[in-house]
DNA sequence: AGCCGCTCTAAGCGGGCGCTCACCGTCAGC
DNA sequence: GCTGACGGTGAGCGCCCGCTTAGAGCGGCT
């Protein structure tokens, strides 16, 4: 296959997995429609369209729109969690893994947005079962961090009053970048990254 | 008139503004719908219904469903840049009005949830002008707090490197606060609120 | 060649959507 | 007591939604 996979920052498109290839077009054109226009506005037509299909054609790989969320929600919030799990199991000092974890999950709120949007946004869209598992895909995400705030804390690294509030508010901080980024903006997601990063170390009381 | 006005914390309704009684109820139906399942995906019959009132009576007072949602950011972000001044514009140092803006918006985008998700996720559904408008008063909101900002870097009181992507930082972790916070959760909106405060504090260095 | 199985399309079904229209009850002014 | 303005309803229009079905195209087996 000689089509390029790469796009910014030469990151391959985490879409890979997902076969055969007409089920990966699809999909990608409902992470951007979704995206664009959340998904209750956005149209199996427009998907189908988007993918240079005909309307049926999804339906073919996905039983409902909505089983098309649920696909790409659980593999990001897969991605996410790999990303924070990376961070959080280096070697390093608390303070350079909290950074570390803090910088790549913004980068990759910021640099892949539209999957991040559709991700951290559209939870409510998905019925009870899909959204249950999502949940507990959270819940993983935020002990990972706390995790890491409270080795700080027993380290004497970190100085924070309330552990379980500080991590909703980091969580908090970097989950928004999806909301406001945009490429057209005048920062880079590394400059976001390491932005969020410092500031998410005072919060913490770093030392 | 005298059914209660008052809801939590014996905070006023801010919808007394809203005039006939019809008109208010429809628009607080649609504040608590829009909410709930966001716009796109809550039907006109819905809201009439929750007003106790037949699908073709909002019409009577609205021109249409985007209408709705128009008058409803315009008066929400009325209120946010409101509090914002209110906080910005009082005696103090930099310190007690930074923590004191926080605070308060943070308060009012927990305590009154409903709205501030409407207003703060919900923007993508208005039509380009009436948008534009809302944007308009975004812009506002920022240059509140970067003020702040700006005073107590120029005051000796913060050590900020980036102000704007400070200030970016700080409006964003108080906009997540509708995102998140529940009333069955452990926190109170003045809990949420003084947290963050610190927090915000810790990132600029105050002190 | 003949057939299977997979992928995809053209057409369209049933239903719910935003919104409209003809009409009705209530009440103030005369 | 009549009338007009106002705020409301019941019925329904036209449209587009998510999704289905019958069948076409085609590559790979035997």
């Amino acid at each position: 296959m000689s089509t390029a996979e790469e796009t910014t920052g030469g990151e391959v498109e985490p879409w890979e997995e997902v076969t055969p290839d007409a089920a990966r077009r699809l999909l990608v054109a409902a992470v951007e429609a979704f995206a664009e226009r959340g998904y209750h506005a956005t149209t199996t037509r427009d998907i189908a369209s988007r993918a240079g299909m005909s309307p049926a054609a999804l339906y073919i790989h996905y039983k409902t729109k909505e089983e098309l969320l649920h696909r790409i929600s659980r593999i990001g919030h897969d991605k996410a969690l790999d990303i924070l799990r990376t961070a959080a199991g280096r070697e390093g000092s608390a303070k350079e893994r909290l950074a570390d974890a803090v910088s790549s999950f913004v980068r990759w709120h910021a640099g892949r947005r539209t999957t991040a949007r559709v991700v951290q946004y559209e939870l409510d869209a998905l019925g009870p079962e899909a959204r249950a598992e999502i949940v507990a895909l959270r819940r993983q995400v935020d002990a990972e961090v706390r995790g890491i705030v409270e080795d700080g804390v027993a380290a004497g690294e970190f100085d924070v009053a309330d552990v379980q509030g500080t991590t909703l508010a980091v969580l908090s901080l970097c989950i928004d970048v999806a909301r406001w980024f945009t490429v057209n903006g005048p920062r880079t997601p590394e400059q976001v990254g390491e932005l969020y990063a410092d500031l998410v170390l005072r919060m913490v009381g770093a030392r």
